[in-house]
DNA sequence: CGGACCCAAGTGGTCTGACCATTTCAGAAT
DNA sequence: ATTCTGAAATGGTCAGACCACTTGGGTCCG
């Protein structure tokens, strides 16, 4: 039997007793009166499911709780916590929602593991609620990546160089099938951000890319030019692997402006109809070639 | 009567009645059998929650949402969605979580309005989960803002000049209060951010920022040397009216240099007892002077 | 013995209906 | 006109039930 968390890690400090819960009978006398008895500690302010997301917090800081792990059932958690499992579900859904937890209907809910990320979902989100254009994505994209590739060539360890060369490989071996191209596109950019050995700004990075997805996966069909996309990726692997920080910046910097320039001239007139009402192709300064990223 | 939404916008389609729901006695007959008649439209897979999501979602996409207006009463939207008020309440918290909506007890549920903003909990607690260093997230500070900087010189608005000098003023006139001027340090820097014209960027950026904000609070204290700190904000904000780019850049950068260095030496060793295990303070090369940011 | 199947327990997901707590605002009191 | 007050509106919490998926151990064949 393995349970895959160890129960006695969680503390039950503070939240836990803050609030005597009454329990008797509601139906009789639902007259007026009768406030609930109720004791809160005076630092612990209002909304029990923000107590919730602290107390997870805090397990966390303390390192009771590490990636991977599984946290208890949440009937079991929300009694230990004196909440109900309504509550308690409210507080879990928040951290979910963040990307610090995963639920798995029927088996468990666990901390999430594997690189630290951003969940994409808030800025694209963001992007609906503002209408940000494409220029700006592919803006903050350049800012982020180019200083990322300059960090890479600083900092990549083996490790990283031979993930950059996999992909790079692996894009030579797609440049028949987009969608799968664009796969590797997306993991080579992605293994750039972790070679930087600066696991924030690869979080951000990733965060920015996976809100791009969407779009570029629909324009993709149409590039016309993989080939000079990827020469340019194994340029820049080159430069990284050689620790040339400020041509590797130059290189990503080219190859970003040729992505965004390819990206707004494969952007065709939505076909109307539905998603009508969305703020797009501002830009189009149309180059003759066309690559993905 | 001002009600703050129209309650006609709220189209009703897909998922409203992709459910039967039953209600029929469930205390009688509770044996096993009895499965709940459900119909699920096809296209429409699990968790309600996240259908909540994706409705919307797509009225803000469609434009029916927009920031600062108010949502239907929880119990309103639950029965017109077809779901549960829980259910309903689990959706909204998703979104609650990343910072598209707030909700008002007693008033309502509001899409947030002012300027773009990614929420900067996910990143702390990403900084818990993950033990980022310090020195980590001064290095995404500076990548990010120094392109942000230049970026501001070329793109600064009147109004952005005028808030960033506004701030410097009150840096000045606040150089004996530490707490309050860390305030308008941080307001300068977020000024700079929206002065770039790039929102995207700026909320990336506001986001570490406002992550950083609790240990810079503490440290702010023990500053030595604001003077020289303020000096600093008033040439980039000189050199961004100006419209030199790659000068404002190098200038954010040589302050961000010093103010990663004035916090480490600022940084002292906790008072051990309560948060420890918290992994802090492996740079320590300690300038003698010590600036705020 | 080994693999396919089955089923019961465990656990997250949803539903319902009630009550609590805060805000808001129209109507009464001044 | 201003202030006060209370009911209505609305979000927050609770309780207990049932549904749906996962998992693991046992059974049943081959």
């Amino acid at each position: 039997m393995k349970m895959g968390y160890n129960a006695s890690r969680f503390v039950c400090g503070a939240v836990c007793r803050n609030r005597v819960t009454q329990a008797m009978g509601r139906n009789e006398n639902s007259a007026i009166g009768l406030r609930r008895f109720r004791v809160v500690r005076p630092e612990e302010s209002g909304l029990v499911a923000e107590q919730v997301v602290a107390q997870i917090r805090d397990m966390i800081r303390q390192g009771s709780l590490k990636p991977g792990d599984r946290l208890p059932p949440e009937r079991e958690l929300a009694k230990r916590l004196g909440i109900s499992r309504a509550s308690l579900r409210h507080g879990l859904r928040f951290l979910g929602a963040i990307g610090v937890l995963t639920s798995r209907h029927g088996s468990g809910t666990y901390i999430a593991d594997g690189p630290p990320a951003l969940d994409s979902e808030p800025l694209r989100i963001l992007a609906d609620l503002h209408q940000f254009t494409p220029d700006e994505m592919f803006e903050a994209r350049k800012l982020l990546e180019v200083g990322l590739a300059g960090l890479a060539a600083t900092n990549a360890q083996p490790e990283h160089l031979a993930t950059l060369a996999e992909e790079v490989t692996e894009m030579y071996a797609t440049l028949d099938n987009p969608q799968q191209y664009l796969i590797h596109d997306i993991r080579f950019h992605r293994a750039v951000a972790a070679a930087s050995g600066n696991q924030i700004l690869a979080a951000i990075m990733n965060m920015v890319s996976a809100a791009m997805y969407e779009s570029r996966r629909a324009t993709v069909e149409r590039a016309t030019d993989l080939k000079e996309s990827v020469e340019f990726h194994r340029t820049i692997y080159r430069l990284i692997r050689a620790g040339k920080s400020d041509e590797a910046k130059a290189a990503m910097s080219r190859h970003l402006e040729l992505a965004q320039q390819a990206f707004a001239s494969e952007e065709a007139p939505k076909e109307n109809a539905v998603s009508a009402g969305r703020v797009h192709h501002r830009t189009r300064k149309g180059p003759r070639k066309s690559a993905v990223n």
